[in-house]
RNA sequence: GGCCCCAUCGUCUAGUGGCCUAGGACGUCGGCCUCUCACGCCGAUAACAGGGGUUCGAGUCCCCUUGGGGUCACCA
C-alpha cells in the first residue's frame, strides 16, 4: 500500500478546518435502466456525502442525443429513487451547459493550452490502426499542434473542418494525484497524447464538458470506477489549465462476472439491472447492502447495515483495490442471482419489522392482485401474523404470492413432489381428510392447540402415524412440501378453509 | 502492443512485520432440533499465484516473473 493515507499533494489544498462543503455527484448517462455498477458508485456517492454532511449532485449525462430519451432517463431516476437513494441537487442536464463548455474550449484555446486540428478521422483512423498492427504506441502525432496562425486562418478559409485539441506540455515529469483508494497515481506527460475536447461539429465531448461541470457544481470528491482512470490524469490537466481547483479522486475497483469481464446487459441480460431486482422481489435496501460490500468493508466483522450505520462506518479509505467478481451463474436453478445477494435479503425478509415487510407485501399483491382492503383494517391482524408465520422460508417479497399463495387465494398450485410423497402414496386420506374435516367442525374452538390434538387422536384410532395426514394436510392445503409447522397453518387458515379443502381431497387423485 | 491498476478459501473479504498452526460471511457437506422444510445452534471443507531479496522474523516491505483487469474514439 502506497502513499495510501498520504494527505499532501496538490489534491489537497484546504486545511480540515477549512475545508468546503464536501459535494459529490453521480453524473450517468441515460440508458434506461440503473445498472447494478452505477448503483454501486452512486451509493458511496451518497454513502459519503450523508456521513460529511455534503451534497449529493445528480447530473445526466446527456449530451450522447442518441440515447437521451426522456424514458430512459426515467429508468434511471426510477432506480435511484426505488433503492432510496436521494440526491440533493439535480437532475441537472449536461445538454444544457453547451455553452459553458465551449466558453472553456475557447479560453484554452486563447491560453494556448489547445488548437485546432484539421486532420481528418479517415487520416488518423488509418494512422491508428497502422500503429495497433505494428503493435506499437498509438498517439495522435501532433501534425497540427504547431500550425501557424496564417496556417489556420488558411484552412478554415478553405473549409476544412476542425476539432479542439488540449496540447499536452512537451516536458519531462508526471502528472499525478493523490487517490483516496490507490494511493500516489502518476503519468508520464510524454504517454499522454493531445486529446479532442470539441468535435468538428462544435459538440464538446465527455473529457471536457465532466470536468467544466464538477468545477461549476463545485464538486470536491469524485468518486467512481476503476475504468476512469485515464481519463482522470487527462482531467487533471483541464483542471489545472482551467485553473480550477482539482478535487480530490477515489477510483474504486470494478465489478466483474465470473470470467472476469465486465458486467453489461448486452451479456448478461437483465440480471444487471436494478430494476430487475425489484421485479424479483427483492428489498431496496438489502440489495444496497449487497452492493456496499463489493469492494468495501467495514474492517470488523459486521455484514448487515441499518442505513444509520453504514453511513456511520462508511470511509473512502477502506474501499477496496480487488475487482471483485459477481458470482452469478446463468441458469443456476438454485439461485437466480449472487448468493450472497439472496442471502442478505432473505436475511431481511426474516427480520425487519413485520409491518415493514407487510407493506412491501401490499405492493406486491396489490400488482398480483391478491391484495384485499381489509388486510389493511378488520384482518391486518391476521394479515400480518400470517406473513409473520411464514416469512422465515422465503427469499423475496415475490415468496408471498407463489410458495406462500394457498394462505391468501385458492388458486395456488401443488408441487407435483409433494404431490407425490404426501397424497398419490396414501389414497386411504381420500376417506380420511372429510373425516378429519368432521372432526374439526365438531371442535369448540378451532385452534393450534386444539386441531393438533384432533389430528393426532384420529392417527391414534386409525393406528397410522400422525405424519401422515400432518403431510398429507401439507400438501392438499399449502401446495408445498415444506412450511411451517402444520398447526400453525391450520390456525392460520382457518376452520372453513381448512374443512373445504380437506374435503376437496378427491381432485388431487383424479 | 503502450500506459495505468490489481493479486488471501469457489465467491465477498479481514489482515498496515511477530497476536496467522491465516479470521469472518455466503456457498457446499455433515450433525442437533422436528410433523416437513426453514430458522437457529454445533462441526467440517477450502486460500496467502511463482521466484528472488530485505529482516532475528514476511500474507504483510522491495524486485522480477506469471496472471487478471482497465484504457488507448470527433461514446459517456
Amino acid at each position: 500500500m502506497k502513499n495510501r493515507h498520504t494527505a499532501g499533494g496538490r489534491t489537497c489544498r484546504f486545511k480540515e478546518s477549512s475545508m468546503p462543503e464536501v459535494r459529490v455527484r453521480f453524473p450517468p448517462s441515460p440508458t434506461g435502466y440503473l445498472h447494478i455498477g452505477g448503483a454501486r458508485t452512486a451509493l458511496l456517492n451518497w454513502l459519503f456525502a450523508k456521513k460529511t454532511g455534503g451534497k449529493l449532485i445528480l447530473r445526466i449525462e446527456d449530451t450522447d442525443e442518441e440515447r437521451s430519451t426522456s424514458a430512459s432517463i426515467d429508468g434511471i431516476l426510477d432506480g435511484l429513487t426505488w433503492l432510496g437513494l436521494d440526491w440533493d441537487e439535480g437532475p441537472y442536464f449536461q445538454s444544457e451547459f453547451a455553452a459553458d463548455h465551449l466558453r472553456a474550449a475557447e479560453q484554452l484555446i486563447q491560453s494556448g493550452h489547445a488548437y485546432k486540428c484539421f486532420c481528418t478521422k479517415e487520416e488518423l483512423e488509418s494512422k491508428r490502426d497502422a500503429a495497433m498492427t505494428a503493435k506499437v504506441d498509438v498517439k495522435y502525432d501532433g501534425t497540427c499542434r504547431n500550425l501557424s496562425s496564417k496556417e489556420i486562418e488558411a484552412r478554415e478559409k478553405a473549409g476544412i473542418p476542425s476539432v479542439i485539441r488540449f496540447k499536452v506540455e512537451k516536458k519531462e515529469g508526471v502528472v499525478g494525484y493523490d487517490d483516496k483508494v490507490l494511493g500516489r497515481i502518476e503519468r508520464r506527460y510524454d504517454d499522454i497524447e493531445d486529446f479532442v475536447i470539441v468535435r468538428s461539429n462544435s459538440k464538446p465531448l465527455y473529457l471536457l464538458c465532466n470536468v467544466v461541470d464538477d468545477i461549476r457544481d463545485r464538486i470536491t470528491h469524485v468518486i467512481r470506477g476503476q475504468d476512469h482512470m485515464t481519463n482522470t490524469t487527462r482531467q487533471v490537466l483541464l483542471y489545472e489549465a482551467l485553473g480550477a481547483p482539482v478535487p480530490i479522486f477515489a477510483h474504486m475497483p470494478l465489478t466483474l462476472d465470473l470470467q472476469k469481464r465486465k458486467i453489461s446487459k448486452r451479456s448478461h441480460g437483465e440480471i444487471v439491472a436494478v430494476q430487475f431486482y425489484r421485479d424479483r422481489g427483492f428489498i431496496p435496501w438489502a440489495l444496497c447492502n449487497f452492493l456496499v460490500l463489493l469492494g468495501w468493508n467495514p474492517g470488523d466483522d459486521r455484514e448487515i447495515f441499518s442505513r444509520e450505520e453504514l453511513i456511520e462506518a462508511f470511509s473512502l479509505e477502506r474501499i477496496g483495490r480487488t475487482n471483485s467478481i459477481f458470482n452469478y451463474r446463468k441458469d443456476d436453478p438454485k439461485f437466480f442471482t449472487d448468493p450472497k445477494a439472496i442471502a442478505i435479503n432473505s436475511h431481511y425478509l426474516r427480520t425487519m419489522p413485520i409491518a415493514e415487510i407487510g407493506h412491501m407485501v401490499k405492493k406486491h399483491f396489490q400488482e398480483q392482485r391478491l391484495w384485499h382492503d381489509d388486510y389493511d383494517t378488520s384482518r391486518r391482524e391476521w394479515f400480518l401474523a400470517t406473513l409473520e408465520l411464514i416469512r422465515e422460508r422465503f427469499h423475496t417479497i415475490n415468496d408471498f404470492s407463489a410458495g406462500g399463495r394457498a394462505y391468501f387465494a385458492d388458486d395456488f398450485a401443488i408441487d407435483p413432489q409433494s404431490l407425490a410423497k404426501n397424497i398419490l402414496k396414501h389414497p386411504e386420506l381420500i376417506g380420511w381428510f372429510p373425516q378429519l374435516a368432521e372432526r374439526f367442525s365438531a371442535l369448540q374452538v378451532f385452534d393450534k392447540e386444539s386441531a393438533e390434538a384432533a389430528t393426532r387422536e384420529m392417527a391414534e384410532e386409525l393406528g397410522i402415524k400422525p405424519g401422515i395426514l400432518i403431510n398429507g394436510m401439507r400438501t392438499l392445503l399449502t401446495g408445498q412440501l415444506a412450511g411451517p409447522g402444520m398447526f400453525d397453518v391450520l390456525a392460520a387458515l382457518g376452520r372453513e378453509k381448512v374443512a373445504t379443502r380437506l374435503k376437496g381431497i378427491y381432485r388431487l387423485y383424479k
